[in-house]
DNA sequence: CCTTGTGTTCTCCG
DNA sequence: CCGGAGAACACAAG
């Protein structure tokens, strides 16, 4: 499930990997979901390079010349691997459903860049998307996302606005990409634990000192985890494959049951805003 | 039945 | 009766 620190280690990765390099061909398979038919998708992308690669919330953007946009969703299960030329990959860790050869039967679409590298878009469940715009259509899409939490327009006067007059909980608001950018189910529970806030809080009766508190567990959950390349819960990858390590620094996200690192009581498990959400009743009020 | 992110539809309230 | 907000539902597929 990869939220803003996947996708932005990813982003920061690719950078350094395939930036202004040509992409000689697109391979598509039939289960490849793309927002055009399958020749007009290549034909645009065939010969282009990767002139910059930026992120919008969960969206990867591969800014592409002449102004057009390849935006990347991962949802639940996508990844982007890259293999240099010739090279197979490690494939990072022992676990099953990381292939030690690409493509695989997940392998939706390959980039093959003329330097013989290859960038892999694998998604089992087939709910991630490439997509070409122009940037119209790219302002569109930024327009359905709010302030980014690691930029510089998340003040904490921009956090009170997202939250003002709304009459819901923190977690819908949390979860809300049109108020705040990039924040999943992980890192909603996450910020909430280290705010010692109940997810199911309604915004409306927080103090001033709990939104505070919260503005700032948010950046600091997000920035901690993009330092340990992301939480590999299962499918999550970066671009060379390895999981990431933020799964060990949890406190209560898949933790339902256990005990609080904090307290030692028993982290209970409810639904707010329609998502399994696990908070400690003891050190969230 | 569950899982999550997101788009759509429904419902409620002032 | 309306607009808007938020909740609920639908959908992706394994």
């Amino acid at each position: 499930m990869p939220e803003l620190p996947e996708v932005e280690t990813i982003r920061q990765d690719l950078r350094k990997k395939i930036l202004h390099k040509k992409i000689k061909n697109l391979k598509l398979t039939q289960k490849a979901r793309v927002n055009m038919n399958h020749l007009d998708f290549v034909k645009l992308i065939k010969n282009k390079e990767f002139e910059e690669i930026d992120r919008i919330g969960k969206i990867i953007i591969f800014v592409l010349p002449a102004k057009k946009f390849l935006l990347v969703h991962l949802k639940m299960t996508g990844q982007l691997i890259y293999e240099r030329g010739r090279q197979i990959i490690g494939g990072g860790h022992s676990d099953n459903q990381m292939p030690s050869k690409l493509p695989d039967q997940f392998t939706r679409a390959t980039f093959e860049l003329v330097d013989g590298g290859k960038l892999y878009f694998n998604d089992m469940r087939r709910f991630g998307y490439l997509k070409i715009v122009d940037e119209k259509e790219l302002n569109i899409e930024k327009a359905k996302y709010g302030i980014e939490p690691l930029q510089a327009n998340f003040t904490l006067a921009n956090f009170k606005k997202a939250l003002q007059n709304r009459k819901t909980t923190i977690k819908a608001v949390l979860l809300n990409q049109k108020l705040i950018a990039g924040v999943g189910n992980i890192y909603a529970d996450e910020s909430c634990f280290l705010a010692e806030i109940r997810p199911s809080r309604r915004v409306d009766i927080l103090s001033s000192t709990e939104i505070e508190k919260l503005y700032s567990a948010i950046k600091s959950v997000l920035k901690k985890a993009i330092e340990k390349r992301g939480t590999t819960f299962n499918h999550y990858r970066d671009s060379d494959g390895n999981t990431g390590n933020f799964i060990k620094y949890l406190k209560v996200y898949g933790r339902s049951g256990e005990k609080c690192k904090k307290c030692g009581n028993t982290l209970k498990k409810i639904k707010v805003a329609g998502r399994g959400t696990v908070y400690c009743p003891s050190c969230q009020k």
